[in-house]
DNA sequence: AAAGCAATTTAGCCTTGACTAACTTTGAAA
DNA sequence: TTTCAAAGTTAGTCAAGGCTAAATTGCTTT
């Protein structure tokens, strides 16, 4: 077991544990971004009835979210309308889209089962820094060559 | 009967994230019981201001929490005295550790730099299903070997 | 033994994200 | 054009997990 170990001034976990509850904060955001890009793409408009649905939750939480995505800049809505993704919104899109597809290409690439590594991906894309979404496109990329 | 395309399997994403939203409901548990477990091996004791300490948040949190973790049978405790892990909460504190260590190790052994491992592996372990935890073990080895 | 301080608990408040139930609006079929 | 089911909204409830402020307990030190 390693010398030196970070150990010790002071157990210097808690930052660590910020970051995670801040990550945790953006995730429905982010979930709900992506899929309403997804949901204009390949339906030509999000509705409430398909968040619900695809997410499995009512149309009154669907509500409540979006009237808080709408607050934060994220998307805009006009009642008993389809919704539409913001500049910010399509920005935080793009960037989640391309993050969930590095993280399922890697855990394929190391042989997890497709339907295994959709599920996982889902809930690690919220949890990997810049430095490691690197390292998996690297590795991907590496694998692809073989 | 007119169905719908619902039985599309691109669109059962409703499943996913249920699960999802069962895991988010775990990890604060796994994380207490894996800190008191910590604790008790570091110092000896679990004490609230330690855990207070270590996950950055206050006093009036952890009691919560404790509370919540007693109801479920995770921990006992009785006022102003240190916190223990049941049968049950040992249990998990060991399999959440093992996880951990397998995530860690794996994210380094691809070349992720220890302290962002350290970080990454905090959000990504309990996102990891058995085959993902699995694959991830089997390629930790296979770098060993080289 | 009493004081004082640190640790813990309690009470009250907030946001998120879920629910049900009841109501309103839209849009399409009759 | 009327009607009516589906879609969307509103209101009220709940638990989790944060917070602050204030009260209480326990320990240590005079």
């Amino acid at each position: 077991m390693g010398d030196k170990p970070t150990l010790n001034p002071r157990h210097n976990k808690a930052e660590v544990f910020a970051r995670l509850r801040d990550a945790h904060a953006r995730e429905v955001t982010e979930d709900y971004v992506e899929m309403i890009s997804d949901l204009i793409h390949e339906e030509g408009e999000a509705r409430s009835v398909a968040l619900a649905e695809r997410f499995g939750v009512t149309a009154a939480t669907v509500n409540n979210t979006i009237k808080r995505l709408e607050r934060d800049g994220y998307v805009t809505s006009r009642p008993y309308r389809s919704i539409f993704l913001t500049e910010k919104g399509e920005t935080l899109a793009k960037k989640c889209r391309d993050r969930h597809q590095i993280v399922y290409n890697f855990l394929v690439s190391i042989g997890v089962d497709p339907d295994t590594a959709e599920f996982d991906a889902e809930g690690i894309e919220h949890h990997v820094s810049e430095e490691t979404l690197r390292v998996f496109a690297a590795v991907s990329r590496a694998d692809d060559a073989l």
